[in-house]
DNA sequence: TGTTCGAATCTATGCGCTTAGACTCATGCC
DNA sequence: GGCATGAGTCTAAGCGCATAGATTCGAACA
């Protein structure tokens, strides 16, 4: 079978010169319509499709944007269906409805939006931890890429940054220049304290998360100045630092239960982590919110499905992600200067697990 | 600020040519270990990333696989936040429980998944109707695409393939060399009418679902084919000829409520359009499955969550995404010379709106 | 000491396209 | 008739990298 269709091969069949070819299609306007015409049918003729390699060498941009995330999941082993989110194993399992969508994949449908409609292809990929080789490849890509920076070092963020516009989903400051688009984590967490505390009377809350995850460190900070704000003392750490994914999870809380040294309110750092809470306190026979009442953060799919139903702070996410590619988009391939930052307001959202809300609504 | 750093640049700085400088990244064994180490310092200090573009002109591939979907939200209004899959408008609003994920979604996330497994970068694209601009482009910039067709006519298809190896996500037969993946639509009608049957000695039963759809044609002559191996005759047309998207949706099934005519039982082309059924006979006071039965086909995640719970066939999404990542890479760039297809395996899934499940359990 | 050989590196070319600038030639003007 | 003009087309260079094949050079060996 013969070899792909290039200029080369329209230019003669239609008896121009390649730069008429690449003229046709890319500024019609400067050919004159019969020869243009005679071109689009040589064209036809071939299966000739522009090499977008080519274009973007000899542009130096690509109209491409790139997403790169981080997911725990690759790393599982390898069978045909291995690494899936998904409830079980074997050729066919349903997803599982508290992995999807997930907070990435809210921001990364806003992301797409927005990249189709500015016309420009999407790059994805997706690392499991600190290596950089998947993101370095996105970034020989693309003009722009979007972040979220999970295990990647700050290092490897300025080395990217050197060579085209990085944007990271995280509000955590930096002298790199980075755009920084997170929201405001601080304020959503007094909004739930104000909930808990005015609408709730409860005044013994305490945290579940790890502090080495800079947004929930900016939660706790909240969580601890909503606190102040109801001349309430703040436990200076939190009840338990899990973080999802790593092993001995939740052994804190666990104690706590054990002891029967539970609050009267537990705040997670994330939904996620809110739904295992949920998890283990029904699993030892602790009702919520009628014993403890819960909350997460992030307002994601799962936290609607859940019984109870999670009262939580909702990110804007599908803004975000558009956000983001309009950020990139606009750059047109330059990098930054100096730092960008863009903090995007939460919602309180309550449901049932503070005790508001009818029980046994699904949904809203 | 600086150009970016090139190959020129760093073979500059290490004091070597710029054939070393890319040995050392492609080859490294072939090049002296304390030569390397010097390469490797410079594109460090020079914030050196290789050029995709320039590899792939070079190579002759990208190394990366394209996934191109037919999404009709695209064409809704343009603010920041519009064409969404979401439920309500404004700048946070919740995503829709029916529509996300989505079959296709659930595909693409095998095929994402695979894809980074084999190390190959995903570009995603996604049009609204029959032109080919997209698509085209798409296929002008990876080694191997995977199409929802869609609205993209035959002949587009066939001009794509004559490029790269191009997948399809439909099991309609076709002499293009394409490669059809798709599942037995027959036998999953076909098990369906079965236990409809079998089970339930339901013996009326009709269809919903346009024909013009091929999966959808499908489904519905193993429905007629499943009717006459119980030696019941078959309407020799759907019962409303239906698809989502268009306008005046269900209004012969509305008709046939009106008047009285409906069937025992309802067996819809999709789970989509199962959905809509069921708003539809809610809205009427018809009850499911007491009144009527009716089933879905496809298994999406909004089937489990409704109420009641969809009875339905489901796909095994993820693992045809995967694998139409991995017959395309293995296929390394090369075009099939004949048309190829795949079918895969449905399951039936059987839960209450077919009268069988207890009524009220969410999930599975 | 001369020869062979392989490791390490370099030279040179081409991948397919875009685009600045040169060229051609019909047209309209003085 | 000479000349400027501009539409249409072409020539030629370059984008950043990979890699075949040439070159260099030290080690191994007779």
């Amino acid at each position: 079978m013969a070899r792909r269709a290039t200029v080369y091969d329209v230019a003669e069949r239609a008896g121009v010169s390649i730069a008429t070819v690449s003229y046709a299609f890319r500024q019609p306007d400067r050919v004159r319509e019969s020869t243009r015409e005679r071109i689009l049918a040589a064209a036809q003729d071939l299966g000739y499709v522009p090499n977008a390699n080519a274009r973007g060498l000899a542009r130096g941009k690509t109209n491409a944007l790139g997403l790169y995330s981080f997911d725990l999941m690759l790393d599982a082993p390898q069978g045909l269906s291995a690494g899936s989110r998904a409830a079980g194993a074997g050729d066919d399992v349903e997803v599982d409805l508290r992995a999807f969508p997930l907070y990435v994949d809210e921001i990364q449908r806003g992301f797409e939006l927005e990249c189709w409609h500015r016309d420009q292809t999407l790059l994805l990929s997706s690392g499991t931890g600190p290596e950089t080789s998947r993101v370095t490849d996105l970034a020989g890509r693309v003009d722009g890429l979007a972040v979220f920076p999970g295990p990647l070092s700050d290092e490897s963020l300025q080395f990217l940054s050197r060579r085209l516009p990085i944007l990271v989903f995280s509000r955590e400051p930096s002298d790199v220049p980075l755009f920084h688009l997170g929201v405001d984590n601080y304020a959503g967490m007094r909004s739930l304290v104000d909930h808990l505390v005015l609408v709730h009377h409860v005044r013994d809350i305490m945290f579940v998360g790890a502090l080495d995850v800079p947004e929930y460190r900016q939660r706790f900070e909240g969580y601890v100045s909503g606190l102040a704000a109801h001349g309430i003392p703040a436990p200076g750490r939190p009840l338990d630092e899990s973080d999802l994914g790593r092993a001995d999870n939740l052994a804190s809380l666990r104690e706590a239960v054990a002891d029967g040294a539970l609050p009267r309110a537990v705040m997670c750092a994330s939904d996620q982590l809110a739904l295992a809470v949920l998890d283990l306190l029904e699993d030892k026979g602790v009702r919520v919110p009628q014993d403890v009442l819960v909350t997460g953060f992030d307002g994601i799919l799962a936290g609607r499905l859940s019984a109870p139903t999670l009262t939580t702070v909702r990110q804007p996410m599908e803004a975000m992600g558009r956000f983001a590619a309009q950020v990139l988009v606009d750059n047109g391939g330059q990098r930054w200067t100096s730092p960008q930052s863009r903090s995007f307001p939460v919602r309180l959202v309550v449901r049932d697990s503070c005790g508001c809300g009818r029980a046994g609504t699904v949904g809203h």
